[in-house]
DNA sequence: GCCAACGTTGGC
DNA sequence: GCCAACGTTGGC
């Protein structure tokens, strides 16, 4: 299957790009997703070597603070099953498994973050699903080609890896 | 299965 | 802090 893109939105006082940077292996589990169409695209379509936009929310500025790779696809999220999480799901089995993550490891990182007012005026991303009025998925699907614009965009402003 | 009430997200 | 958007819950 030909390479995906999406975008994950963190808020980056609970994870942020420089905490991924900062993880053993620079990778982690993206647990904690408790929506049920964002849990259906970890599942079943987010697969290895897709690529990701990390996107900071409820930040100032809020936007795209860096990239990473996927590095396991769709499995059940192991905070649903302890009680001591504050992503616990007392419904939730082994056998029948809710909630679902998937890995991912660090990339780049902005030296500045790409603000979602930039995006919004950038030819090419007027139909990107992070730059809707009310989009609150946590989990985008990306296009090739508004990955491609935010390419240039990443380029232009510099990072680091 | 409808839908009102309620809760959460997240940009501003 | 406000509030629009939208997801979830629960009575019927």
């Amino acid at each position: 299957m030909a390479k995906q893109y999406w975008l994950f939105k963190t808020e980056p006082d609970c994870f942020s790009i420089e905490d991924l940077r900062q993880s053993p292996g620079m990778t982690t589990s993206w647990s904690g997703v408790r929506n049920y169409l964002a849990r259906n695209i970890l599942r079943d379509q987010v697969k290895v070597k897709d690529e990701v936009l990390f996107h900071h929310s409820s930040s100032d500025p809020v936007g795209i603070a860096g990239t990473c790779v996927v590095t396991r696809s769709g499995y059940p999220d192991p905070t649903q099953f302890d009680p001591e999480s504050q992503y616990f799901a007392p419904k939730a089995t082994l056998d029948s498994p809710i909630w679902y993550t998937v890995d991912v490891k660090f990339q780049l990182k902005l030296s500045e973050l790409i603000p979602l007012s930039l995006l919004r005026q950038t030819p090419g991303l007027e139909k990107m699903m992070v730059c809707q009025r009310g989009a609150r998925l946590s989990v985008q699907p990306v296009t090739a080609e508004e990955w491609r614009v935010v390419q240039a965009l990443i380029k232009k402003t510099g990072s680091i890896t």
